[in-house]
DNA sequence: TCATTAATTGTAATTTATTTACAATTTTAA
DNA sequence: TTAAAATTGTAAATAAATTACAATTAATGA
């Protein structure tokens, strides 16, 4: 069937994924998260934005939206602040291992 | 095993890239084309951003950014910009075909 | 209840990034 | 060599983001 054609299209995404980076605004978009809650969230040291020098806009990778997302849900739960962010961390710990795997996998 | 923890976590990435939105200078940095060039592409009708309105910020998603990819790639190899356009084309419909396939298995 | 800390929100002034528009330059192919 | 295609340059205007100082609104324990 065709579908090996699809596939090798999609399996590309990992790598995509590794090299996305997306300003506060678009973050905002795809979270729905206020960019001032973002930014207060990174003064808290919550979150850490890839910004190259202070002044300069802020850019956000793939793991950096996917913590804000998981963030949200568990607020949304009744933890608080510090304590979804320590619960996240698990998670995302997990996630990394998967893409680096994926990613070892692959080349 | 504990793969389907993370899995899941993954799993999720189709839903993802659905929502993904991304402004001009990001484009550039993932895809490493001049911001100049994307948007003279977008002149001359190559691809379409996603701005609300004439004058704000230009957006795009992951099916633009796809396809920018995969015309550098043509125009590297000798390709005109309409004929790489043109045989992007293609590949984008198998790209989307899959993605929603996924998206429909997912819910 | 009241005081305290956590969490969030507001916004003015400034800076950075993007837009449009007109033009120039370089490349390609007949 | 000429014409069209492709790309690049940039000034002026606008949009979006930054910082910094402040205010407001929960949430919680004494």
């Amino acid at each position: 069937m065709k579908n090996s054609e699809e596939d090798k299209d999609l399996s590309f995404d990992y790598d995509f994924l590794d090299k996305l980076v997306v300003g506060i605004g678009e973050v905002s978009q795809i979270t729905k998260i206020a960019t001032r809650q973002i930014r207060y969230w990174e003064e808290k040291g919550i979150i850490k934005s890839l910004t190259e020098e202070e002044g300069k806009n802020r850019r956000y990778d793939y793991k950096n939206i996917k913590k804000m997302l998981l963030i949200k849900e568990l607020l949304d739960e009744g933890y608080t602040l510090d304590a979804s962010a320590e619960k996240v961390k698990n998670r995302l710990e997990m996630i990394e291992e998967t893409l680096t795997k994926i990613k070892k996998g692959n080349h």
